[in-house]
DNA sequence: TAATTTTTGATTTACGTACATCAAATTTTC
DNA sequence: GAAAATTTGATGTACGTAAATCAAAAATTA
């Protein structure tokens, strides 16, 4: 049987309240004490039962997910997942709030991580703009003790326990590699379309993306990245501007959002030869290009698994307990249109469809 | 606040024992009454904490896993993975035992399901061979009200509560898509390297394979298959033989185990044009293939997390409980050498190193 | 040494559920 | 309508931990 405190006070051969006393780092026991608990728990094994104790302390985690808003199906997949996880916070014991915040604006974030420290909650998660001053926000609320994860995008630099996200880096190299490849014997240069260098995770895929395509493929030439801010339209004018400037294109990168207009550039692309297009996050636009052949790769990262992954990080630094590693490592997917999953319907679309134009740069669409 | 027992008794107007004798399916209870109180659960939302009636019940919940013996690292892998969640038994409340038996072996897998059976635990996970035998042993447990999740190969037809595994159609079209894009213009045959058409992964594997190259690339012709009952000395020979006889082979994809073999053969090959090669599991052999360029690609399905989602799948299964199903979705890794994860040295690696010499079709080696 | 402060022990209640016991109320059977 | 059977209620204990109270013991200070 697994020891319990009980086993503690008779191994320690002190009392129960003491024990108590040691646990919770109460007050009132005097250090030679405090060591023969400790010795003893060491001794014995012990190991808290967390359910017990949440029980007895009607322990609920309040969190707050720090999302970009805007028209962006990745983000609002994201946070679909977010309110998922708000429906089982009966079973799970969290409170979650959401907050949105304007997509790539420094103040905004760095003031939602100030009102979450105010709030004093038992963890916060973020999509991080990568900046000094989100570095400095997110290092007060480590220093009021507050454990942060960073969801989606990392903040390198900062104190953040724990980034649950995919390696961008490898992903950049990951999808210049099946570029390669896929290209074979053609020839032409390659467009990158990325959505704002100020996030850390298109400057990581753009860096690993460089970085082969340089090594492997040098034959192919790079043209100046296209900064769509991940709005549609203008990431439809960017690419159909650079196909007009170059019609020997023979490859596409979009490593951000706003697929939903590179796709339109592509349908609309008359001449010129067949173009291997490589592009992030499955959504409803992403699935159906690559169905019908205008993509051929698509790489994801499940939105679900990483608000699920940043959940049960947060728990467990909030109690102090050690993670599973491997558990908590978000995978790279790689779509081809053979390996497409059943689509999960509700799951991983729009909690709501927006019918509305946005003003361009204020979201990271699609 | 989340209702409680005594939230259901003052709702439906009757005593916490008469809600306790519902709730557990106790005898004693008038039809009416006992509607009368399921209408108040449903009413108030009552769902029941499962981490309390866990404690009260001292659950512990008794899993029996049955694994392929002998020299195949997937295998071990995946042992190592049982053995890691044994570890965290105190803490997950399982009593986890491990039961070998030999690869392929119909009669001796039925017989470890029926002595499994004999044991009534809380749950069964296995790595099922596809015969009628097994399904039927597989449906006595169902009888027996015993969940049973298939790990790694399913069992269709059968009862099984779950599949714990990827969708082995789906990884056999992927790896004819990347084999066939990879090729390029190239031209030659393709060999297929299997374990064994006794198990349904590789049936599957070779199914959805067969299917995307005769539709997507028909200009390459699919040599026999070689079945090397995942033994690397024998998968060597086969291979061996292929490249003697058919010297203008383009690809070679490997669906099953053996893979030390295979890449053996493919060192020893001299001459010839270069082979795209295409592999199952990211083992230590198949990872520094890949990282040599010996192997083009390498499909892998995460042990842990197959080994963690049986066990989560079958505690609800044994609380009666929903699980979350995108949760419990095993993906399809696609690793090329830019995106190989970090070597986590002994998580996936075996466990301890044998270095004695198998018979051959004793295993699902490699 | 006495007075004071600090440390420790003993005990109780609570969390939400499970399970057992015994008495009381209700229904069924003859 | 009485006896028997069934159903329901009331109550207590348990699971492992948290947290509080008050008394007793030990240590510290004057």
């Amino acid at each position: 049987m697994r020891p319990t405190v009980h086993d503690i006070a008779a191994a320690a051969g002190v009392s129960l309240a003491t024990v108590d006393r040691v646990l919770n780092q109460r007050a009132g026991v005097r250090t030679v004490t405090r060591e023969k608990v400790e010795q003893a728990i060491e001794r014995i094994g012990y190991v808290r039962d967390v359910a017990a104790a949440n029980l007895a302390k009607s322990r609920v985690y309040p969190f707050i997910f720090i999302l970009p808003s805007g028209d962006n199906s990745f983000m609002r997949g994201l946070e679909a997942q977010v309110r998922a996880a708000i429906g089982r916070s009966p079973v799970e014991r969290t409170a979650i709030s959401i907050v949105t915040v304007p997509a790539f604006n420094v103040e905004a974030l760095v003031a939602a991580l100030d009102a979450a420290r105010a709030a004093s909650p038992a963890g916060v998660a973020v999509v991080a703009v990568d900046s000094p001053d989100v570095i400095a926000a997110v290092d007060r609320l480590r220093a009021a003790r507050i454990p942060v994860v960073t969801l989606v995008s990392d903040l390198a630099g900062s104190l953040r326990d724990h980034f649950a996200g995919v390696d961008n880096i490898a992903a950049g190299r990951t999808a210049a590699s099946l570029m390669g490849r896929f290209l074979g014997g053609r020839s032409g240069p390659v467009a990158v379309l990325a959505g704002s260098m100020l996030v850390r995770d298109h400057r990581d895929r753009l860096e690993g993306f460089r970085a082969v395509m340089n090594e492997s493929f040098p034959a192919h030439a790079l043209l100046p990245v296209l900064e769509g801010q991940d709005d549609p339209a203008l990431a439809e004018r960017l690419v159909g501007a650079a196909f007009a400037a170059s019609p020997e294109i023979a490859g596409v990168y979009s490593l951000g959002a706003g697929n939903r207009g590179l796709i339109a550039a592509l349908k609309r692309r008359q001449s010129g030869q067949p173009v291997c297009v490589i592009a992030h996050e499955l959504t409803q636009h992403t699935r159906a290009a690559l169905n019908d052949g205008l993509i051929d790769a698509v790489l994801n990262q499940d939105g679900g698994h990483e608000v699920r992954s940043a959940i049960r990080v947060l728990k467990a630094k909030a109690d102090g307990v050690a993670v599973i590693g491997a558990q908590e490592r978000i995978r790279l997917d790689i779509f081809l249109k053979d390996n497409l999953p059943f689509d999960e319907g509700s799951e991983t679309d729009l909690p709501f469809e927006q019918a509305g134009n946005q003003e361009p740069g204020q979201g990271r669409a699609d």
